[in-house]
DNA sequence: CTTGAAAAAAAGTGCCC
DNA sequence: GGGCACTTTTTTTCAAG
């Protein structure tokens, strides 16, 4: 991983449609070692994958939630069974454990307010273990970005 | 937007690296038209980019942290202020301004307690109008896509 | 106006130095 | 790491539905 290898993923991290031989010319190399890096790179596990990224409005779903979420039993097991529910929901985009006093961060992309509500009444009814959970609407995105710096 | 618009646009959103060939044959079209849809779907928005997502962890930031900030001065200008400032840190991926109690939440990528701790002085400190900021560090991570469902 | 087939151009791949 | 021949893929063109 040296200079060159970095600036390799930041460019792909930016725009991964880009040709090799751009990319070698950007970074100076020859097109056959730029490649030889970039699929080191890859079989390596570092570029775990390139994805298309769809603009949320225009793929209707604009909405995006934040939810905090308090558990009424603690534990493993009871946070391995919540987490499971939470990860099969297609809204649900990002789900963690966190330290604190919340027990769980879910971050959500939703059409609208209906889905909220059927999304809530099922995640977060009497038998899944919620205690409280705590909901911040996103009204401004600053910034939503899947650059790792390097 | 038909049901082919979708389909093409699940498959690339799980894997843009595949081949306009194979993502025709999976659709059922020929090549040519398939492109013809690809391009379209660029054009219009839907796609905004193509890029390739690192490994966290192999990319030397396997720490991750979700802070909610609530400001001393509130408003407009102090928001949107504020949010210039955390946009503008590396660390930071995610930075938005939301409904509640909390103003902003922001997600960072760290790579350790180090850089957590100049991060807070930098953005923290007495000059930015942030009254109180809560950190959760995240403990295990469940899911994180970056697929809209459709 | 949209579709598919085939030619042309461009990019990716593997081998040798 | 670089150069070159070979393969695959993308892209344009064009005829047909």
């Amino acid at each position: 991983m040296d200079r060159i290898d970095s600036k390799l993923l930041t460019l792909l991290q930016e725009d991964a449609s880009r040709t090799n031989a751009d990319l070698a010319a950007e970074v100076g190399l020859s097109p056959s070692s730029c490649l030889r890096r970039i699929r080191r790179l890859k079989s390596a596990g570092v570029i775990d994958r390139v994805v298309a990224l769809l603009n949320p409005a225009k793929a209707g779903r604009g909405m995006k939630a934040i939810v905090t979420v308090e558990l009424e039993r603690h534990g493993e097991q009871h946070m391995r069974r919540f987490l499971e529910l939470a990860v099969m929901e297609p809204a649900v985009i990002q789900a963690y454990s966190v330290s604190g006093s919340t027990d769980a961060v879910l971050m959500l992309r939703l059409m609208d307010m209906d889905e909220f509500d059927t999304f809530c009444e099922r995640l977060f009814r009497d038998r899944t273990n919620v205690a409280r959970y705590y909901t911040m609407f996103v009204i401004r995105t600053a910034k939503e970005t899947t650059v790792i710096p390097l």
